[in-house]
RNA sequence: GGCCUAGUGGCUCAGUUGGUUAGAGCGCCGCCCUGUCACGGCGGAGGUCGUCGGUUCGAGUCCGAUCUGGGUCGCCA
């Protein structure tokens, strides 16, 4: 029978106990995370956000009524305990924060009783994730995501104090917005009053900063739930949270800068991460060169090698063919393995085959001096020893090339530089290696639809000297676009965005839309720029996978306190779920499900 | 939509070429124990092996389908 906390009231939290509290009578409150009965003394580990605390129960010390209650004790129990702190008569528990005192209960309240839990809570679970999802509740009392969840709100609270110290307004924009079909797929929410008519939920508060911006607010910032409807990925939820800023009057480098000062101090704050600014740059086509990602993973080497021109007479057809195509070919180097064995080259080559590689070309310069290749006969010696020296390669390496579409050779070499990298433990997990890409290209042909579609958004402004470029060969325009890096994940990214209205006409023209088009999707924001609209410029940053990032977790649900699984439902809610008939008839929706059955 | 991967008491796992009654640790329940902290001792309960179908004298094990998680490609302006 529960009882209430009538009377009593917490003075202080388990885990901030400490030796400097001995001597006090103090009340604890929060869930027993373990009870060991000795007989005529009882030992109680006592667990709330701060940490584990003892509490120990003699009959003497508390009379009979409480030591009875005290026997009763189950795992997570919630109960409130008067006592005193003491210095524990034996030795201290070095596990344990709290490991050098002890409460000495003079008085127990059981508040809440517990079933067993269907999985143990503790800080590092092996409990599948399924079920802890099923659980969430239960799941968040572990340690571990209490400690991330908390860091969570240590980071969004140095966000504010920075951004408001440099001058940005926090402001909220809508959730129910208006669709723009143009990139990502919207959640839509149906309108009651006009039927047949839908909001969107944002991707992003992209179009209402720029308004704001318009409106003479100068600096924005705003930590904004966003949504997509794609599928899920390890560092991808449906719905997320990003850091959103916008500028006005400023260019790249002012955005830049205000972006680096913030994430500086809650790396500082947060974790007593020091990192050193100005952070590194790099240019998007060479990050792409180099490590074939526009979000390398500078934290090791074996970067990609173009051996074009050295095999471009070589008697190698899928190299030959490749060039004559306008492809190119490209290798890494993988130091010391030449030796690795035949299985894990082809399952690498299987790898490969995944990202669109028609296969992939290796030669191990053995420790003898031999070739072990794939296509040494069809090169001779010269050949491949051009090709072996042009790729660095000393005795004992392991040289894997592809040929392809530049594009498609970046993407196979690319991630197949980190699957290696993983493969053979190469990435120092202590290291945070920040990173700006700058001048994207500012499009990107789509095969798909037959037309370029914008790389960033239809908003980003082309550099100054591409200008011009935009009529001739618009796929070489460079974008006021930048992207912020972490350790080969993208945080977040921004642009300069156009302010002048005959560089947007021209940007919707290059994109394929007409002049209507622009108008039905985005009237409102170039009517807005009719008035007076100073340049501005903004950047957006992942929120969820910084925090993933910082706490060294591999999995954005870490940070996450209700997150959703693959198929963005939700284990716990059952969410999505079907509606109420009278629900859909007040939307005047009636269902066709009949897609689903073929 | 494709590919890879996992599913066996409450939890984590083992289970041989298909072969008697499916095991272990933890947890749980009962009794005992005055310095435990991975407490200890004695006893006990608990399983349609994700589901459906097939092969077989016989299926946790083989085959097919399906469900539920995870990873990934496509997708994510």
């Amino acid at each position: 029978m529960a009882e209430t906390m009538k009377g009593l009231k917490r003075t202080h939290r388990c885990g901030e106990l400490s030796a400097a509290n001995v001597g006090e009578t103090v009340t604890v409150m929060g869930w027993v995370q373990k009870q060991r009965n000795k007989g005529g003394i009882i030992f109680v580990d006592l667990r709330d956000r701060a940490g584990i605390l003892q509490v120990i129960f003699e009959e003497s010390d508390c009379g009979s009524e409480n030591f009875a209650k005290a026997e009763k004790l189950r795992s997570e129990f919630v109960i409130a305990v008067v006592g005193r702190v003491e210095k524990r008569a034996a030795a201290a528990n070095e596990n344990l924060a709290t490991g050098e005192i002890e409460v000495r209960a003079g008085q127990l309240r059981i508040l809440s009783e517990a079933e067993t839990p269907p999985f143990p809570i503790e800080a590092d679970s092996k409990t599948k994730e399924e079920l802890r999802l099923k659980y969430r509740y239960l799941d968040l009392r572990r340690p571990n995501l209490q400690k991330n969840l908390m860091l969570r709100s240590r980071i969004t609270t140095t966000i504010r104090q920075q951004m408001t110290e440099a001058g940005f307004l926090e402001i909220e924009t809508p959730m129910l917005t208006k669709s723009t079909p143009e990139g990502a797929r919207d959640y839509l929410v149906p309108s009651r009053v006009h039927p047949g008519n839908f909001y969107a939920l944002p991707q992003s508060p992209q179009i209402f900063k720029q308004l704001l911006m318009c409106s003479g607010y100068d600096r924005y910032f705003q930590i904004a739930r966003c949504f997509r409807d794609e599928d899920l990925r390890a560092d991808r939820q449906p719905e997320f949270t990003q850091v959103d800023l916008e500028m006005s009057f400023v260019d790249v480098e002012e955005v830049i800068d205000a972006t680096e000062k913030m994430v500086e101090r809650v790396c500082r704050e947060a974790i007593g991460l020091n990192i050193t600014l100005p952070l590194p740059r790099m240019t998007w086509q060479e990050a792409m060169d180099r490590f074939g990602s526009d979000k390398p993973d500078t934290r090791f080497g074996m970067e990609l090698v173009n051996v074009s021109e050295t095999v471009k007479n070589c008697g190698f057809g899928v190299f030959t063919g490749a060039l004559e195509n306008g492809g190119s070919v490209r290798g890494i180097n993988v130091k010391g393995q030449a030796q690795m064995p035949r299985k894990k080259i082809d399952a690498l080559i299987e790898f490969a085959k995944g990202y669109g590689a028609k296969g992939l070309a290796y030669l191990s310069y053995m420790p003898d001096g031999s070739y072990k290749s794939s296509f040494a006969k069809f090169m001779t010696d010269e050949e491949l020893e051009a090709l072996v020296s042009a790729m660095g390669g000393e005795k004992g390496d392991l040289l894997l090339f592809a040929a392809d579409k530049t594009a498609l050779v970046y993407s196979v070499l690319g991630a197949l530089r980190l699957e290696v990298a993983k493969q053979l433990e190469m990435i120092d997990n202590d290291k945070f290696n920040f990173l700006w890409i700058t001048e994207f290209p500012l499009l990107e042909w789509s095969e798909e639809e037959n037309r370029y579609v914008a790389m960033h958004h239809p908003f980003t402004m082309p550099m100054d000297e591409d200008l011009e470029l935009l009529d001739t060969e618009p796929g070489r325009v460079r974008a006021k676009a930048y992207d912020i890096v972490l350790n080969g994940v993208e945080l977040g990214g921004g642009s300069v965005r156009i302010s002048r209205p005959e560089v947007q006409e021209k940007m919707f023209e290059v994109l394929g839309f007409t002049k209507e088009a622009a108008y039905e999707r985005f009237g409102f924001l170039i009517n807005a720029f009719k008035y007076g609209v100073p340049p501005h410029a903004g950047l957006a940053i992942g929120l969820d996978r910084f925090v993933m990032l910082l706490v060294k977790a591999d999995n954005i649900r870490e940070v996450i306190a209700f997150p959703k699984v693959k198929d963005a439902s939700c284990l716990m809610s059952e969410a999505p779920n079907v509606v109420d008939e009278i629900q859909l008839k007040d939307l005047q929706i009636k269902l066709d499900l009949t897609q689903q059955d073929e």
